[in-house]
DNA sequence: GAGTGGTCTAGACCACGGG
DNA sequence: CCGTGGTCTAGACCACTCT
């Protein structure tokens, strides 16, 4: 388990194993670990080595930790999953969360365009999906996603109600991937005749167009998508650190 | 200078004090800091706290530490302050810089609308610089920046050449300001007449348009910025963790 | 070999949460 | 009150850089 005179800290060894215990669900969302000084006993460490993985974890939000009360999971906020890195702000600023409508969800061979941005071979199965995203009754965003089925195997014979709005948390639930980063390409379009009719608006009005890969912990591209967002009532907000 | 039975940790003491004497221009950019343990004398505390006070610093990018060498503060990279937040990549993904043409630059009132996204009182005096950037020889943003003056004292001084591209690094070397987040929002819109002029699109072609709010470490708004830009040869690139 | 940061330990005291 | 995590210390050994 701990292999004392190894090229890896023993620090990072424990960050790993607890890791993998998070993703096996032994300590399910929102409750407790061990205390340190339990930890430390069980791997033969020190206090300050368990110390140190369990903060390192906890700047990676993987665990949150409570002065007097214990080590805990997170307890899972779906506003966090549902559009962690893709906020929509309406015209006071304020946050809302879109509802999904899937259209299509099938398997297709990847064009070269997409294989190139999933880092696949142009023909390679991708489990093409598309929707519109519904905030107060109304089509805003007219979405495609594809997914990598190679990397995600299984994910054809899961039913689309699995896929409607969290995606990054399915992903997370079923497959123990963590979407930890996101390159996002944004444009300013003009509606083509199809977003005109999904969306409602006339051919030609502006859309925002974002092109977005997501990476999970090895950075290996898991899902690339393309939205075209009707900005007139709604923006898109984004915090960079 | 460190007050040992304060409110704050001792290593949060030394770390803003370490940050004043960066700051201060004590170890220019690319030198190396005193040892561990020669601060540890210096401020009588333990190699430990003064361990955590710089791992702080480091992961905060203000320093960069180099096992068996010492602890130095990282050598500008122009490039990390130019775009850092807002990246522009061409049609086949590289990255470009873009230069800047200031058009106008000057002292005035600030609107409601300005006052709101920096926390000001309408009418406070702002440093207003109009500007397009240049990529290729073309403009291909329509830029509009608003500086609080009351945040930085002396601004208005200043010549317009300081100004010009590396704004982010221009408030770090001037004013000890580090702009560590950005809040950005987007939008499509269409071109008004003077975006048409100044980019040389056609009254009514899409553009992206983005307003975006910068803060420094105390989470202070230290600039609002709008921008147009026309996407046709260029994309914004964002990369989310 | 001397000096640096990187890892690890063992122990101390404090602040906080809950019985 | 006890157990938790938060801070701090003193000291050990290692890996690395430079001379």
């Amino acid at each position: 388990m701990i292999d004392k005179p190894s090229r890896q800290p023993l620090y990072h060894q424990v960050k790993d194993i607890l890791l993998d215990r998070i993703g096996a669900g032994e300590w399910p969302d929102g409750t407790f670990l061990p205390s340190e000084l339990a930890l430390a006993r069980e791997y033969g460490v020190s206090q300050g080595t368990i110390r140190i993985a369990l903060n390192k974890l906890t700047s990676e939000s993987r665990l949150v930790r409570y002065q007097g009360k214990g080590t805990a999971v997170p307890a899972v906020d779906a506003s966090q999953y549902h559009c962690r890195f893709f906020q929509i702000v309406n015209s006071a600023g304020q946050r809302e969360y879109p509802a999904s409508r899937i259209l299509t969800c099938q398997l297709e061979n990847a064009s070269r365009h997409v294989a190139e941005r999933l880092l696949i071979d142009a023909g390679d199965n991708v489990l093409t999906i598309d929707r519109v995203r519904v905030l107060a009754g109304r089509a805003v965003i007219n979405e495609t996603i594809f997914l990598p089925c190679a990397r995600l195997p299984g994910i054809e014979s899961h039913g689309t109600t699995a896929l409607s709005d969290t995606l990054y948390d399915f992903l997370r639930k079923k497959f123990r991937i963590t979407i930890v980063s996101v390159k996002e390409e944004a444009r300013a379009v003009v509606a083509d005749a199809m977003d005109a009719k999904r969306l409602g608006v006339a051919v030609g009005s502006p859309l925002l167009e974002i092109h977005s890969v997501a990476l999970n912990l090895e950075r290996r591209p898991i899902e690339f998508r393309t939205s075209r967002f009707n900005t007139s009532a709604y923006a898109c907000h984004i915090d960079l650190r």
